[in-house]
DNA sequence: ATGGCGCGTGGAACGCGA
């Protein structure tokens, strides 16, 4: 079982990019963030023309979160987090596929920093945690992964000075990040590359993706369960350098059946 | 050293992202 995660940044402008990765790589399940289409506008036909189930959870404009099943429907179990009522963005989503469960998540960026939208990314990470938390205890294979907009570390980005202000890597968000991991989730990526030097995110401008300057923001985490099962895990590199790229590239990890 | 792009909305210029 092979399970992605791609931030397409617009679902409109990348379908093509998005449905040529799918057929490509055909992962059994794709969680896609900023789709950023409102529920009425997410094209649910063209992935069935090509095989795959979807659920998602759309907003205009903004974020907006899909998960994609190759051959078999997803079924939901969560969407958005618990603990802020007033909270209307679309970013978890939550959903049970062939016996793993499945949370597709969209984290705030928090910038800039500091400010509300820090604050907001803050408290969305620990209501985040609270959730991985109740899924833990379930004990059950599961599965967060997504655009979680933290730098782990100084060895998951090009230059740590080049972002050092940034909302991405200052030390509440990194924190708040390696809180998951001692709560007893594994970081698939990092732990299949314990030197750091894997980027996912390469800005558009300044020539980001012809020098190499990236970070790495898209992660899998893998609770127990899940993690035993591990085999390989990468990132689908070569189609951020394509035509009409998202600026992130997709992630992946293999999973034993 | 600085600035640099792209998407959605809506039909120009701006909010937003990272």
């Amino acid at each position: 079982m092979k399970i992605a995660s791609f931030n397409i940044n617009g679902i409109k402008a990348r379908l093509p990019r998005l449905l040529e990765w799918l057929a490509e790589t055909r992962p059994s399940v794709a969680c896609l963030q900023e789709i950023k289409t409102q529920d009425e506008g997410f094209p649910a036909d063209e992935f069935k023309k090509i095989g795959y189930y979807a659920i998602w959870h759309g907003q205009k404009s903004f974020n907006g979160v899909a998960i994609l099943a190759d051959g078999v429907r997803p079924v939901e179990t969560q969407r958005g987090l618990a603990g802020e009522p007033e909270d209307d963005h679309s970013r978890y989503l939550e959903a049970e596929v062939n016996g793993v469960r499945i949370a597709g998540i969209y984290l705030p960026n928090g910038n800039p920093q500091p400010g509300p939208k820090f604050d907001y990314k803050l408290r969305w990470m620990k209501r985040l945690r609270a959730r991985m938390a109740e899924l833990k205890s379930l004990e059950i294979p599961t599965i967060v992964t997504g655009d979680f907009n933290v730098i782990p570390t100084d060895a998951d980005i090009w230059n740590p000075k080049a972002m050092a202000d940034d909302a991405l890597m200052q030390p509440e968000s990194r924190d708040a990040y390696l809180r998951l991991l001692h709560d007893g989730w594994t970081d698939a990526i990092a732990t299949h590359n314990p030197n750091g030097g894997v980027w996912t995110y390469w800005d558009y401008q300044a020539g980001a993706w012809q020098k190499d300057h990236g970070f790495r923001i898209d992660h899998a985490l893998l609770s127990p369960e899940l993690a035993d099962r591990l085999v390989a895990c990468g990132v689908d590199k070569a189609h951020r350098g394509r035509e009409k790229a998202s600026d992130h590239a997709p992630i992946w990890v293999q999973l034993r059946d």
